[in-house]
Parts: C-alpha cells; structure tokens; sequence
RNA sequence: GGGGAGAUUCCCGAGAGGCUAAAGGGGGCAGACUGUAAAUCUGUUGUCUACGACUUCGCAGGUUCGAAUCCUGCUCUCCCCA
C-alpha cells in the first residue's frame, strides 16, 4: 500500500458522483493507512441475469482501482436476494435458481469480471449463505430494523404507490437483505450505480443497528444504454457485452447518437481525462465525431480484446456500412427447398428466419427493404439458388445453402 | 369484513352491440436524407396456404343474426371505510 492518503482519496473520488458521507471515508481511509489494513469494498451483483456489459464496468473499474490500492475487494453474488429481484417495477417474484444456475452464473460472471478485476485479489461470497438459515424470527427482527414509511422513500415504491401499482411486501424485503449482507460482510464501502443509493444507505443504517460502524456509499454514474436515454441494461436490449464479438461491439458503438461519445470515453474507458478533453474540444471546433466513434469503438474493444480485433472490426464496418459490401462471413442457413424452384419471397424469408413471420417478410419486400446478392429485390417471387445471398433490412444476412 | 373503480394489441391509452385487426401517442422495423448515428420526413407495425381466411380486448360461460362493447360467475389490481 504504498499511495499515500491524498493520492488515495484524490483517486477513489474521481469519476463518482457522490460518497456519503465523504468524512466517514477520510477517516476510515486513514485508520486502513495507520492500521495497515485495508479496507473491505463490497460490491453486489445479480445472479440472474450473468452478461456484464459496459454498464457494469463502470463500477467494476472503480473496484480495480480499490484493488490496486491494495484494499479488499468482496464481490457478493445476490443468489438469494435474486430470488425476489430488485423492485424496478416489472416483475414480482421471480423464479428460484437452481443450485446448478447459481454455479453456472457464478462461473460465467468470474469469466467475464475477470477480464477487470484481478482474480487473485477478489473474494466472491453469496448471499444465500446466511440468508438462506434465516428463521422467521430472524426475518422479523430484520424488518423492525425500518419502518415503511421509510422505505417508501425509495423512489421507485415511491412511484409505483403513488401511481396504485401493486407493491408486494416481500419487495420491502429487497433492500433490508442488501442491507444485511453489508452487516454480515463488515463492509467498510459499498459501491453502486447511483439508482443504488437507497440500498447503499439502508447497509449503513442497519449496520448501525446491529452496533457496527456504518458503511460508506459510494456512487458511480450510471451509463445511459445504445438509445442514450435509459439505463443500459440486458433486458431494454440497449447493451454492449463485454462477451459480445468485436464486430458486434463496433457496430453498437458507432450507432451511439454523437451527444453519448464523450460520455462513453469517460464511463467506459480509461481514456485519461486530458485526452477526453483534447477529444471534446476538437469535435467542437468541428472535427467530424464519426472518426472519434470509431476511436471509441476501436478503444473498447482493444479493452476486451486486442489491438487486432480491433482493426478487423473496424474494416468490416466500413466494407459493410461505407462500402455496402456483404460481409463475408453471412452465415449458411439450411432450406430444404429444390435447387431453381420459384418461392415466394416472404415465407423464404421467415424460413430463413431473417423475418418474425411471413407478413412481416411481405412487409419487408414491399419496402425494399430486401436485397438478394446485393441487388434490391421488388417482385416477391424468387427463384432458389445453392449460396444465393439474401439481404433483410440492414444487418440481417443469410446465405442459402440446398 | 363493507363500498367503489378497473384489466384493451410490445407499452401507455381511446372505444361502450355491426362502419373495429380495434383511434392517438410511445417504442420497433423499413425507406429517404447524412458524416454512422441522432434529428427530420415517409411507410409500416396480429397470423396465414393472402384482394380471402383465421386468432386477438383478464379467464370461463351466456344473450344476440352479430359482442372488446350486454348478462352471469371467476381471477387479479387499485382506492375509500372498518
């Protein structure tokens, strides 16, 4: 642990939007400094849904940093809270995970944080190992720790009661148990987007009333998703995986509105925050932002992947977007068809499952939206070839195989 | 326990016996434009063996030539009173 005080805290603060209470964190920093022990960093995560993408990795470089700094990283896999799932406002009680889901979650979501954080230095624990003893005195005794006047303060019971949604009181049971992990962990900090904040504070203040010193919350921004407005998430479909093929992570980058691009620099990259600046200024002073999406893409996959993979992307874009070339790796789809048979155009295209339905491919073709070999197809009778090439809209290809 | 309101297509939300595959908005998809996007404009947005047929308005029955619309029962949600 060789930072000094200042250079930790100048390091911990940068990129949050808020740590409360930041004198906690001073004085908890220089105890860890004086005491020579570090502090412990808790992060929680949920089982269910085990594909990290940009969002997350907002959160997880801040840990890295933690890590660096040689304090102790605790990642804590919800398996047990998951089974209720976070009260966003959809879904109610969600299905149990097997023990088997669980392990294979876990192993997916150690694949994929590790590309972050160091494995070696990072403990993962889950939930279910304390909660899943707890009796029903024991549950009781937890919710006397609040009252629901207070949990109505979060913002999102807050709107669904005003608004007559249905709250079931097993949701309240949420944020007390993220709350007692933090006791049963000794959490020091608890980290977390800012939609967190709630949660983060409900740790502290339970771990206050089982006589332990209350956690700090430390807030990370949340990075808006591929539609620069909502949250990116798995289930809005708005994501880039950190799993997903550099010709995918290309594609969603470039199709981030321009507004997004410098945010993303800072959020999603280690791009210092000189070079962000000398990017921001230079598109202003009108420099064109598509060359510093393709930076940004090229950026985050050099993160994920390599250099390489990175320019091998980037060709592809062009050849495909610039170029209107067909890429060449259109995948062979099987069509148990007779070799020159005259098909309707519409039910081939749901065949090939480029389409959802056949109305929906005879929609498609009456836009034009369809290209066989690159050529733009209007009449809706076609004759089958062995590798003819079909086109649906812009990104859907499928090459015929007899 | 009592009283009231409500459930419509991906979402929100109109419709109150035939003109309703169901207004409008959002979202999605496609086309044009472009700097790749965004914005904008246009089209489209249940399914199919496709100028016709079939399925869809919480669920199950019923009335009617005809029901998302009327009746009965059920399920779920919200509000008010206790």
């Amino acid at each position: 642990m060789g930072k000094s005080f200042e250079e930790q805290l100048e390091i911990i603060k940068r990129g949050t939007v808020e740590i409360v209470p930041m004198d906690d964190l001073e004085k908890k920093l220089a105890r860890s400094i004086k005491e020579q022990k570090p502090l412990k960093i808790k992060l929680g995560l949920d089982p269910s849904a085990p594909d990290i993408h940009l969002g997350h990795t907002v959160v997880l470089q801040k840990l890295k940093q933690f890590q660096d700094l040689g304090h102790e990283v605790i990642l804590l896999i919800g398996d047990f809270t998951g089974r209720i799932g976070d009260p966003t406002g959809k879904s109610a009680t969600r299905k149990q995970l097997t023990e088997e889901e669980i392990n294979n979650n876990g192993e997916t979501y150690k694949k994929q944080i590790f590309k972050i954080l160091d494995p070696l230095k990072t403990r993962i624990v889950y939930n279910s190992h304390w909660l899943a003893s707890f009796s029903f005195e024991d549950v009781i005794r937890l919710a006397a720790k609040t009252t629901v006047a207070r949990i109505l303060e979060r913002d999102d019971f807050k709107k669904r009661y005003e608004s007559n949604q249905p709250i079931g009181i097993h949701e309240f049971f949420y944020p007390l148990m993220q709350g007692f992990d933090s006791v049963e962990l000794k959490a020091d900090i608890e980290l977390g987007g800012t939609d967190q904040k709630f949660n983060l504070l409900m740790g502290r203040n339970l771990q206050k009333e089982y006589g332990q010193e209350g956690q700090v919350a430390l807030m990370m921004p949340i990075l808006e998703g591929l539609d620069g407005v909502q949250k990116m998430s798995k289930s809005l479909g708005n994501y880039i995986g950190v799993e997903d093929v550099p010709k995918e992570m290309f594609g969603k980058v470039m199709s981030i509105s321009d507004d997004m691009i410098i945010r993303y620099f800072t959020l999603a990259t280690d791009v210092s925050g000189e070079e962000i600046g000398r990017i921001k200024k230079e598109m202003e002073e009108g420099k064109n932002p598509r060359d510093y999406k393709v930076l940004l893409a090229k950026k985050i996959i050099s993160q994920y992947y390599d250099a390489k993979a990175a320019d091998e992307a980037e060709k592809e874009f062009i050849d495909l977007f610039a170029n209107k070339l067909i890429p060449d790796d259109v995948p062979d789809i099987i069509v148990d068809i007779e070799e020159d048979s005259t098909v309707w155009l519409p039910k081939l295209l749901s065949i090939m499952k480029l389409v959802g339905s056949t109305s929906d491919g005879k929609r498609l073709v009456e836009q034009g939206g369809v290209k066989i070999n690159g050529e733009k197809v209007l009449e809706d009778q076609v004759s089958v070839k062995n590798g003819m090439v079909i086109q649906a809209g812009k990104r859907k290809f499928g090459r015929i195989k007899i």
